[in-house]
DNA sequence: GTGCAACAGTTGTAAATGCAATATTTGGAC
DNA sequence: GTCCAAATATTGCATTTACAACTGTTGCAC
């Protein structure tokens, strides 16, 4: 008889990173809510903000949000002013996505909370820690990337949801 | 004239925490499949995996999961005859979920998945670093924790999604 | 040029989710 | 004992989400 495998979830990655992604989301909600905006508005801003026009579907990429829904959270963003959507100018099937003024002011209003939010998170903790963990995230990110397209089909983006 | 604050999305935490917890679901979410259950019940089991008997309040804080959605997860899984539910002896106001033999046979058939998904996500990358950064993320929640309950009201868990 | 597969975006629809309201139980305060 | 606030779970409801189907566009192969 083999014996029962065990999974100690204080150890176990997926675990502890999606819960301490839980405690963000959590701690910033209601700060974005004074601003009327959501969690996953506000995924799409800060993302508009790096960089220089996107696509919705390099947008759907950078925040791991589905591009329908990212498809319908733009609309929503642009009737409330703080994003353009235009045709492209090279190719007339993209769309040009960027912040207007507006979202320009609202997410620079945004990035100290934002900044104060992390300050909070890693009080504590060591510079050399948080470069480590910093490091390690990123380069988890891009195994999982490399999985993903290299499994089987399924060669899109690792969205879904956060 | 302020300078605009700029936020770089690769050295932000929630944001590097978030996208790897997205990628994490994403790898997993088609073996679950071929075994019946989404990212939110194996959530559950695994939880329900750990220590003794749970109430399905603690279920909620374990799982970073919102109480009447667990409570509709359990109802799903009880009709699946993973799980089962039963009024606690000492406090009736209270249940008792623990995992059926059934239940545990997944569990145990699925944890190996798990681990895999993990080594996958974390090929290359130094067990020191490893354990730093399960150090860290175990250090973050515990700071956001406490945070959320000192935060004028609203002294519950931190939960909401994940 | 024509045809066709891949790309980008939108929309329909069913499912999942969170919040608020509700019911029930418990554990003091008195 | 009675009363009342807190704890636990469930349900109603509106919102959000993802997947699939669909439309339109582009870029190749020929």
């Amino acid at each position: 008889m083999a014996e029962s495998p065990h999974l100690d979830l204080s150890e176990y990655l997926p675990y502890l990173v999606n819960r301490v992604g839980a405690g963000f989301v959590a701690g910033y909600e209601r700060e974005l809510a004074q601003h009327g905006v959501s969690i996953a508005m506000w995924r799409v801003l800060a993302g508009l903000s790096t960089g220089n026009k996107h696509r919705q579907i390099d947008v759907a990429e950078i925040t791991s949000i589905d591009v329908s829904t990212i498809s319908r959270l733009i609309t929503r963003l642009v009737n409330l002013g703080l994003v353009t959507r235009t045709r492209s100018d090279t190719n007339n099937r993209e769309v040009s996505v960027e912040l207007s003024p507006k979202g320009r002011a609202l997410v620079n209003r945004l990035i100290p909370h934002a900044r104060e939010l992390e300050d909070e998170a890693v009080a504590g903790i060591s510079a050399e820690d948080l470069a480590t963990t910093r490091e390690t995230l990123r380069r988890m990110y891009q195994n999982m990337a490399a999985g993903l397209a290299g499994a089987d089909e399924q060669p899109q983006t690792l969205a879904k949801s956060g």
